[in-house]
DNA sequence: TTTGTCGATTCCGTTCACCGGAACGCCCCG
DNA sequence: CGGGGCGTTCCGGTGAACGGAATCGACAAA
């Protein structure tokens, strides 16, 4: 019994570490990668694999190699945050976007960072780094500054605590600036985040609420840096969001 | 031992069958309905349960009742068919959807049925049943019809073997008729479905086809069954088919 | 208040599903 | 012809997972 002592693990575990294998970068993963990359004996991810392609959730193409499956991607539709968020947004995202022919994107908070939800981009509009399904941090971006500003008070402590990181040079890295920045959102209703992701963007996002008037979401517009002041658009974003708030059932706990 | 033995399973077999629990009619489950619904004894349940929260394939609501999670939503769009095909296809749906402001859909085929992978839905156009991660079956809707007619002969051949259901009175149920209609798909490079669905409205879809011709996915615009002739509408669906065609990169196997 | 119901959670002893090493077949490359 | 990577199957040992039972809490009816 010479060998490494691989911790145990739940065979859940496993599953949704062979899941956590596939990433944006790497969205298709021959047996051998995944069964690295999750840590996992190859014989084992072997049967785990099949039963998960049995199932659907992974599919193999022609070369063998293992992907995504199209039947995880159904179940997951289900998720009130995701597409029950996104069905009562999407028309107003619409309009916001024929209005304007820019970015528009739909984001939630989960836990530290976000995820976007939805994301409309026109032919014409600014190239974006983010992707529908993409996490980013909640110190550089529109939405983020929005959802960060609107946070639980632990959660933005711990946001704080955490070293900022800096995309550009004009990324906010000092606490003390940001929580006067997220004190301005509060306030205003909107936030701007000028040159903070790449310094070619702009984005201007203001936030969605629940029924109880908590923030759940946050749309945002994303425009070249020097296209508009920031100003003018945020009437626009905040008319998406507070129509989409307004829209928002209040659906009985029953 | 007096009690019904029930079926072995394997714990990656009863994870999917919880997952496969929740449906759009019952998006939020509580532990007792999850263990029901999968067939998994309560405290069977309450482990695996316990697990997919933790990792944020599930949730749990403020009233203890259980959501799939955003994060298995996370996973789930990297699904090549899934997000790969909507970020291509976005910009143009887009464009078609400006033009007509009608209802956009953009599906692909999973087995003998289709799933719904983007729709695009102003205010103001016709409410439709379905949904984006629905299914529905290949004979009556418009994309259906696109995706059965260019789908493997093995795959029409079992289509046509089931009875085919009537959605309306205008429904397609008779499997001669339904392969005269196929064949005029494929003549004409796009289809009509009148009042298959449902009796007032009317779809026009065209094919998206990969690099190597294959037909991966449709479009289709759903309009008002009085609206417009179909005619008038089918050179937009081709033409944003045949940019979604164009666009699909070749992607190369490294 | 008492009683009954239903759901969620924890405990415990049993057992079989799952495990990894090893061996094998396959393909490609040197 | 030998080496290496990948996928697949086989086998015997073992501990993760199992269900029954008990406990607890919330709620409704009596």
């Amino acid at each position: 019994m010479g060998g490494v002592v691989r911790e145990a693990r739940s065979v859940t575990a496993k599953v949704l570490a062979m899941l956590e294998a596939f990433t944006p970068a790497t969205p298709e993963l021959t047996l051998s990668e995944l069964a690295r990359r999750a840590d996992i004996s190859l014989p084992t991810a072997h049967r785990r694999a099949a039963e998960l392609v049995d199932w659907g959730a992974l599919e193999r193409g022609a070369d063998g190699r293992y992907r995504v499956g199209l039947r995880l991607w159904e179940v997951a539709s289900l998720a009130p945050r995701g597409l029950g968020l996104r069905d009562v947004a999407m028309p107003f995202l619409e309009d916001l976007y024929e209005v304007t022919h820019e970015n528009v994107q739909l984001a939630v908070r989960e836990g530290l960072e976000l995820v976007f939800v939805e994301r409309i981009a026109g032919r014409h509009a600014v190239p974006v780094l983010t992707r529908v399904g993409g996490r980013f941090a909640l110190h550089a971006t529109g939405v983020g500054l929005v959802l960060l500003a609107h946070a639980p008070a632990e959660v933005q402590e711990q946001a704080l605590a955490t070293p900022l990181h800096a995309y550009t040079a004009k990324t906010i890295t000092d606490p003390d600036r940001l929580r006067e920045v997220l004190a301005a959102v509060r306030r205003n209703g909107y936030s701007v985040s000028d040159g903070q992701v790449t310094l070619d963007a702009l984005s201007v996002a203001a936030p969605i609420r629940d029924p109880r008037q908590d923030v759940i979401a946050a749309v945002s517009l994303v425009v070249r840096a020097d296209t508009a002041a920031p100003i003018t658009l945020a009437p626009l974003v905040q008319a998406a969001a507070r129509g989409i708030s307004r829209t928002l059932a209040p659906r009985p706990a029953g």
